[in-house]
DNA sequence: CGTTTCAATATGTATATACATAATAACCAT
DNA sequence: ATGGTTATTATGTATATACATATTGAAACG
């Protein structure tokens, strides 16, 4: 869950989501290092001309996002980032299947162009209409049907997909090599199969699935988001880690 | 004489977080289903005697949260209710619970000591034989199973667990209070309920389920390995992260 | 009958104000 | 010095108020 709602550049922002966004931009930068004490709620509402509330409120929402620490009597400080360690690597399926030696097939199934709906801004956490591309693929390993990727490309961060066809090459790959991703998130869940997908991986509608779905900005920009539905006994999510500081 | 004032008698909570919590104890019971319409903040500021700011305070939260949708004109709506849990950090049920407003009931099902078999040792990567602890453990939110837990702890590395019943606390923050882990490893997978997890989470065998499985090691030594099952409409796991740094 | 306009309404944001609470600094007494 | 008291300060919560904005239902109109 973005902190900064993905509100987007027209002025149409609240004035608490601009403190916020402007706090939170620095701290991501690092330009304010982690121990550092950010300015006082009444030093805040001096320099934006506002009232103290209005910065409490934005101030809140970052402490409880868990990227300042508020203590009363000394201030509000950067906390040191939490140790989310980039342990779900932006996995490429070929590579997975290909790992259980097994032979890889990609096929497109649909792919469609057009303005954006309510629901595919929501997929991107997009603010304006735009155009946008629908993609639809099977991934195999052998015979067997592997993954079901449902994707959507925002044309607008990504205008060159719109003269790719995505028959001999999958959306994935393509994107990771012509757009550098500077966030992503992962939500994974478990879920039971509609009957489009139980068609698509050629399993029984109900049965259970792992959907991992991934959403990429570029510099602050909705790029992509795609959700990779596995069939339950296929898929493994694996991560290790050591913790982080603290 | 409204919903509210029956405690009051230890929980300093504010009122805006105790408004929060009725609501969303409501609806994640049940007993306001998804598209049931809320009363109006103006209901609510006379039913609580407050301020309409301090209901708007409470409502802002929840759909953030995203139990509730907000429509102006219309009303505030109740939505699919989920969780999210940062996937490799937050591990403490009690924690995603509360987040959500909710009460947390922590229970010990059964607790065994033996000696390892040939399974616990192959989850728990464990070389030779030796003392084992097997637990299984229920996590609620408010009414509701919230997760399932089954957990092997390794007598060899952690021997104060065999002295402890864990009916009081689970064994999660037990573990974390004293051995420092220095390695960690997930598998996240989905699965359908058998007929175990099924009456445990209170849900019909067959359905899908969240599998979050972890294995800790400290100092290269394994401690424990800890399977959480999560209903799949409950839980939705959530990781974000840049590449570069952390 | 369909369309436009308008008023009513619920939420969204922001304000000034008030008092509570926790942590610290400063002070004072032993 | 040491320990305890008090004052100060920043945050935490709550209030009443105001106006903006989106949406809906109904009235007015062609």
């Amino acid at each position: 869950m973005s902190i900064v709602e993905t509100a987007d550049a027209e002025g149409s922002v609240s004035l608490h989501q601009r403190i916020l966004s402007d706090i939170s931009e620095r701290i991501m930068s690092g330009a304010w290092a982690p121990g550092h004490r950010i300015p006082f709620e009444h030093e805040l509402s001096t320099q934006y001309n506002c009232s103290r509330m209005t910065v409490n409120k934005a101030l809140s929402q970052l402490a409880k996002a868990g990227l300042i620490e508020r203590r009363r009597r000394s201030g509000s400080f950067v906390r040191r980032p939490q140790s989310q360690a980039a342990v779900l690597e932006i996995h490429d399926i070929r590579i997975e299947v290909e790992a259980l030696g097994l032979p890889y097939r990609y096929e497109r199934v649909a792919r469609h162009k057009r303005r954006s709906s309510a629901e595919d801004r929501a997929l991107l956490e997009l603010g304006a209409a735009g155009p946008v591309l629908a993609l639809e693929c099977g991934h195999f390993a052998g015979e067997r049907p592997f993954a079901h990727e449902q994707r959507l490309i925002n044309l607008t961060a990504v205008p060159e997909a719109a003269d790719e066809e995505f028959v001999a090459i999958a959306p994935g790959p393509w994107l990771i090599g012509r757009v550098p991703w500077s966030e992503a998130e992962h939500r994974i869940r478990a879920v039971a199969a509609d009957r489009h997908i139980a068609a698509a991986l050629d399993i029984e509608a109900g049965a259970p699935c792992l959907v991992v779905e991934r959403r990429t900005w570029s510099a602050d920009h909705p790029v992509t988001h795609v959700r990779f539905t596995y069939p339950a006994e296929s898929h493994t999510l694996v991560a290790r880690f050591r913790p982080s500081q603290g």
